[in-house]
DNA sequence: CTTGACCTTCCACTTGATGGAGAGATTATA
DNA sequence: TATAATCTCTCCATCAAGTGGAAGGTCAAG
């Protein structure tokens, strides 16, 4: 099937395969004579793969290299554990971090009286 | 004093304090005759209150914004209020994606044995 | 035969910086 | 005073992960 048959099938914008393309991320199975990017149920099934894959934040080199143990029948189940597990360190940390900023923003919009003084809180911390 | 004493009084990189300039959130006070950038008390306070907005994952337009609010004297705390409540809105929603994300990977990763076989949840998942 | 949908490559833009090259300015030391 | 070290300047490239658009080739239907 041509790219935007995958792309639909896969969820994706044509643009999105196109890139995964280019970067050699998701090839496709093969080109016609015109050109053409070909692909079939297998390199699709990548494109899907990816997509879940990026929906969990995973970044792109992530995704290449779950995508390699994907492929991989001989792949051990300890290195996948691995990958997942050091992201899922990043998004803890991330979580934090965006907790810690909530609490202190929100702290700070509701010492704010919001009315026509110029008196500000929030300018006052910043300041 | 000169963009290195500047951007040290405000724990920034020169780098950035150069970046700022350049797209005008910080002016420098002034320029000296051989084009060295010079900064006065003021403006380092400007640099400051960028990097503490900055650290509130505030972006440039935002910074930019408060920034105006900062300086105008006719300004109302409603305004300043309204930019950190869609602020806090954009923080709120990051942070239960996050959330969402770190418990469902937290489940993979728990299902997942980790051991030599190939059998895996996370691949099972992707795929 | 032409229209329209789809495809191609290439280039630019996004955010918020950061790194480096090459050159000029200033300051410190010998 | 010479020179070396440090600072600063501008300009260009790069990062992630695409997205948008231009200019042009391809293909099927009417």
């Amino acid at each position: 099937m041509n790219i935007g048959e995958a792309a639909n099938q896969a969820g994706l914008p044509v643009k999105t395969v196109r890139y995964y393309s280019d970067i050699g991320l998701v090839l496709p199975s093969h080109r016609s004579t015109s050109g053409y990017r070909n692909y079939d149920s297998t390199s699709v099934k990548k494109l899907i793969f990816v997509k879940r894959a990026r929906s969990f934040d995973f970044s792109i080199e992530d995704c290449r290299e779950l995508l390699d143990l994907y492929q991989d029948k001989n792949r051990t189940s300890s290195n996948v554990r691995r990958i997942a597990k050091e992201h899922l360190v990043q998004i803890q940390r991330k979580e934090s971090e965006l907790k810690n900023l909530r609490l202190e923003l929100n702290h700070l919009v509701k010492a704010c009286a919001g009315d026509d003084r110029p008196d500000c809180p929030i300018i006052d911390y910043f300041s």
